[in-house]
DNA sequence: CCCAATCGAACAAACGCTTGCCCAAACCGG
DNA sequence: CCGGTTTGGGCAAGCGTTTGTTCGATTGGG
């Protein structure tokens, strides 16, 4: 769930906390709600410390985003490959991406409310290019779905990865697990392959 | 589009232009990173003469978001009466939704983006009440459909509101209309009426 | 001439970030 | 195995700026 304790080296530890905390109160207040101070005491260390790892405020969080997408890529991919049937490919695919997006919640959560818009042209060139690159894995899941010619293919994946960012803001731990929630919304799509 | 100019009343002229200068500027930025002085600038006042018509910042938010909903609420509620069927009444009333979201988009981009969670108990649970107020209506359009009992009706409407809300994250001006984008978004939902 | 409405100036607090200094562990030639 | 040196990491303090908010003075239409 941590980045931290998974940094073999011992040498990184500091950073993967600092990048950790950083997670977490961005997730909770936002980024700009965040201050360095919020961060710091969250990690356990002084303000000052923070730019000894990371040039700025703004290069954490592109640390975080950059975290957040790698991890819920490499999930997503290891889903995808216990599957054979394009379906089951793209429900494996979509499991994995809420269950990641709420079990590292601060990470994904990170992901799926800020928005790129928002940040200076250099962060959001990044983040756009991070988010696209993900992006393609669906992209290429849907290419390979028997989808009836009516059926736009950018709108079937907007709306599907839509609905599961959306998880973000009404899911509440203890109802139902990530998987149900990925079945279900993967369900309610599945149908429109049988469409004339 | 903007509020400033339909509230007849000359009165109330300054407080429309200081709600729609704040909806753009927390469109743009979000709440936290925008600053009273930012606001004051686009209405062309001084920072201090917005405490006159709104006691604090976070007033300001609960004002606009209260505009916005209401104002989606009365497009969508009048859409529904266009149409009987109910499939056709859910289309009506996604267009008016996606179609007002990004009309008024500095409206609609506050309620899409501000997330109740990371404001404070009081203004959080406004937020929510006036959220399920409007959901509702897109409940009781949901309860009429003729769905099978497999198909969730609250993963249903999950989903689709999540795929409308996406829009703002990915819409570009010039591309698609917001009527086609809410037609391909129920068009993706429909055939699961027909599902086992 | 009144009073709603706005201005102009200031407030204390919090902001991101920089600087100068310090300590312990790791490193390495002799 | 020694002892000097490098280096990762953190501390304490404070820089200048921006924040939300307050408030007495000022203005102008009815």
């Amino acid at each position: 769930m941590a980045v931290a304790e998974t940094d073999g080296k011992r040498r990184d530890n500091r950073r993967g906390r600092i990048l950790d905390a950083a997670a977490v109160e961005f997730a909770r207040s936002g980024y700009s709600a965040t201050s360095v101070r919020d961060i710091a005491a969250a990690a356990g260390i002084l303000p000052g410390s923070m730019y000894y790892h990371f040039a700025s405020k703004e290069d954490l969080l592109a640390a975080v985003h950059a975290a957040g997408i790698q991890r819920i890529k490499e999930r997503v991919r290891a889903a995808i490959e216990t599957a054979d049937d394009p379906w089951d490919r793209l429900e494996a695919a979509c499991a994995a991406h809420v269950e990641t997006l709420h079990a590292s919640k601060d990470y994904g959560s990170v992901i799926a409310t800020e928005f790129p818009r928002r940040h200076s042209p250099k962060l959001r060139a990044r983040m756009i290019e991070e988010r696209d690159d993900y992006e393609n894995i669906f992209r290429s899941l849907i290419d390979d779905l028997p989808l009836p010619e009516s059926t736009s293919r950018k709108y079937f994946r907007l709306a599907l990865i839509g609905a599961m960012a959306w998880s973000i803001a009404w899911y509440r731990p203890g109802e139902d697990t990530a998987e149900e929630i990925a079945r279900h919304i993967v369900n309610l799509f599945r149908p429109a392959a049988e469409a004339k």
